[in-house]
DNA sequence: TGACTTGTTGCGAAAATTCGCAACAAGCAA
DNA sequence: TTGCTTGTTGCGAATTTTCGCAACAAGTCA
């Protein structure tokens, strides 16, 4: 997973798979926006750069580039889906239902699961996007309050 | 989390909430409609019976339902939401992206990691719902032929 | 039973997401 | 550079999900 635009398009390519401005405009405004980026905030900011480009390309692109495992899916507390650049090292997410809060969480966490899961079940976990939903200390100590 | 109607209702009373006709209708329809019931789903059962029952009170009730751990949400594999009765123990998922099957897991699969999160994040995880989602067996033996 | 309070519903419109298909253009080969 | 092939896009319509608000009715108390 390729962080420099030119090595993701190099990688697109030897896929079989075309590099479209449109495909640039929308994972550079990912970058950009930061840590997860709702669709509608995409297509805000590239319609900004190139008017004619649709809703429909800015879904199916970052589906796309999901697919690719160049940007990876982050449920939201309220159940819709943003999007982040993939990192080299996955991570997770705990997701807070009260005040909507991300906390990080090393890959390292889950490993010793996947690896079970494996042996018990014989199931290969994509550990690419998982995210965990729950209260944080904060939101606890307000609510019991 | 009762499973009868008659406790259900009685819970939802002493909560200060209504226990209407349509509340009942649709959660019997899920009840009936088995293990992982989409919106859709339960708009068609439900509409035969009360056809003036609108698309915007099934989802709505199904959200409420929800937040009283009377239901739980079901991440399909395509990213929708479904919805299945929760049970006393609470179980979670291993979806496969490639065959939509779904495998249950037991809740002692995620205890530890439950403790973990408390413990060194102070974060408190709700396990009532929680997929994973890769590749079962039969998918990556004949993905790998 | 009858009136009151207020949580719920229905409706239609809005918003979010997906689809189908013709027009377009990226990459490739000559 | 020119032209082909076929993956992609834009557009508008269809689908799915949410919203706002007035009308409604469940539960309560007299």
């Amino acid at each position: 997973m390729p962080h420099n635009t030119t090595e993701i398009n190099r990688q697109l390519r030897k896929s079989g798979y075309r590099v479209t401005p449109q495909r640039q405009l929308i994972l550079d405004a990912v970058c950009q926006l930061g840590d997860h980026v709702t669709p509608e905030a995409v297509y805000d900011h590239v319609h900004r750069i190139a008017p004619t480009l649709s809703r429909a390309t800015v879904y199916r692109v970052l589906h796309f580039l999901t697919d690719q495992h160049i940007l990876a899916m982050v449920h939201m507390a309220d159940g819709r889906l943003a999007y982040e650049l993939a990192g080299p090292e996955p991570h997770h997410h705990l997701v807070c239902r009260s005040c909507d809060s991300l906390l990080e969480l090393p890959h390292s966490v889950l490993r010793s699961f996947r690896r079970a899961m494996e042996s018990q079940y014989d199931f290969e976990v994509d550990v690419s996007h998982v995210s965990f939903f729950g209260h944080c200390t904060d939101c606890r100590d307000s609510a019991g309050a």
